[in-house]
DNA sequence: TGAATAGTGTCTATCAGACAGTATGAC
DNA sequence: GTCATACTGTCTGATAGACACTATTCA
């Protein structure tokens, strides 16, 4: 049995959505000490007599801080050490989700912000959640370039333009409309549905989901490996 | 500040090695409750007093319990919750290192052993511990496909076809040896040693080795993205 | 010389980018 | 009809697999 101090033990989520064509995350203005008043993420500690693992308190924390439930949730990458709190020795076990801003309220509440996260370079963040949020918007950019993964930042329902737009929003470039749809159909996780469609004044668009069987298996690996759990 | 009970933090570390053509992994004996007398990872409690962070904890363990210093290390993944351990709430924040075997004594010492992942499938560990090795030998072989990752399982000098049996191990596959160094020509890391050559009996092999410049910077992106720091 | 392993040349199938073409709606 | 956007055909250059070829050592 150790007889050291225990760190402290907490999740901090970084909660990512587009709006207006930017990747934005979600921060919460802190309301006690250490850095109250400042703009951090969303975090807490675990509680062990209620969250049976770890990502139960980032569900948690997901429905306390942003009235949200179930959007994609994958665990990022623990942040450790004495430096980081001044409170002392922490431990953070870090998640990032994704949301379609049109499951989002118009407002996020008071004391809540959404950053676009090309602003967030310079700035300073309390803790080392700066190097937290770099963490998930590197993750889910490498996931864009072999999964469907940027599919949870759009309704269930959409076309192959809006998510070919997606996709250029996260990697920050065009992409050539052939490529696009010959790389997401390989994938084999996309499905068209038969009749749905997309009026805007012009030749309507297929509308298509993810293939009921693929949910929760997005992140395919690039040829021979099976799907990826981390990485 | 949380008035929860903490869950205790623990690390634990895959360490992974090639020994006859097969990856390998280190188990100790546990010598304490609870599962006292069988096969475990290596881990322990990080020690707030002489640890700056978790990875602090993962280098001493291995310090402790393999006699080794400075082998590749990289955070896997955090395990967490009340039911992985009987004691309560823990969280282990897992790691994996490589070692070429050339680099580890004959024999591993009283209560420790070498087990090839092969081996280990079908068969019982405590706690979660099956669940984490899976994940490390996964992490290992989904970066073996687009990094040099695997120069961490062979000496700090190598032929290019003692590299390619290192990844034929990994892949479980044969591979074209045009194609393999094409492959690893293209990712840029490695250079050829100029007078150094490898005598067996027949052609003599030239040496490689990473390029200095190129130290901790093994694991390359597919194409278009930077290094990968975790994934 | 032959055996064994190292290393290269090169054909071909496949795939991604480029880009032009056609399709289908609103007006 | 025009305009706007959706979708497809197809050329081309790059890449990976296949596999035969040459190279260098020892016995």
């Amino acid at each position: 049995m150790s007889t050291y101090t225990q760190p402290l033990v907490s999740v901090d989520v970084v909660l990512l959505t587009l709006k207006d064509n930017q990747l934005c995350t979600l921060l919460a203005r802190r309301d006690v000490e250490p850095f109250k008043g400042e703009w951090a993420l969303p975090g807490g500690y675990v509680h062990t007599d209620e969250d049976e693992v770890a990502e139960d308190s980032a569900v948690r924390v997901l429905a306390t801080k942003a009235k949200l439930t179930s959007p994609y949730l994958e665990q990022l990458q623990t942040f450790t050490g004495r430096a980081r709190d001044p409170r002392g020795w922490s431990v953070s076990v870090a998640y990032f989700a994704l949301v379609p801003s049109s499951l989002l309220p118009a407002d996020p509440g008071p004391n809540r912000r959404w950053v676009p996260v090309a602003e967030m370079d310079g700035s300073e963040m309390p803790f080392d959640h700066a190097d937290i949020v770099r963490a998930a918007v590197h993750r889910l950019r490498s996931k864009t370039l072999y999964s469907t993964l940027p599919v949870h930042l759009i309704p269930e329902m959409f076309t192959l333009s809006q998510l070919q737009a997606v996709y250029e929003t996260l990697l920050q470039g065009k992409l050539d409309k052939r490529s696009f749809r010959r790389h997401v159909e390989a994938l084999g996780v996309l499905e068209a549905l038969n009749g749905q469609t997309l009026q805007a004044g012009h030749r309507p668009a297929r509308m298509y989901r993810v293939k009921p069987s693929m949910r929760g298996t997005l992140t395919l690996a690039p040829k021979n490996l099976d799907v990826l759990s981390v990485d």
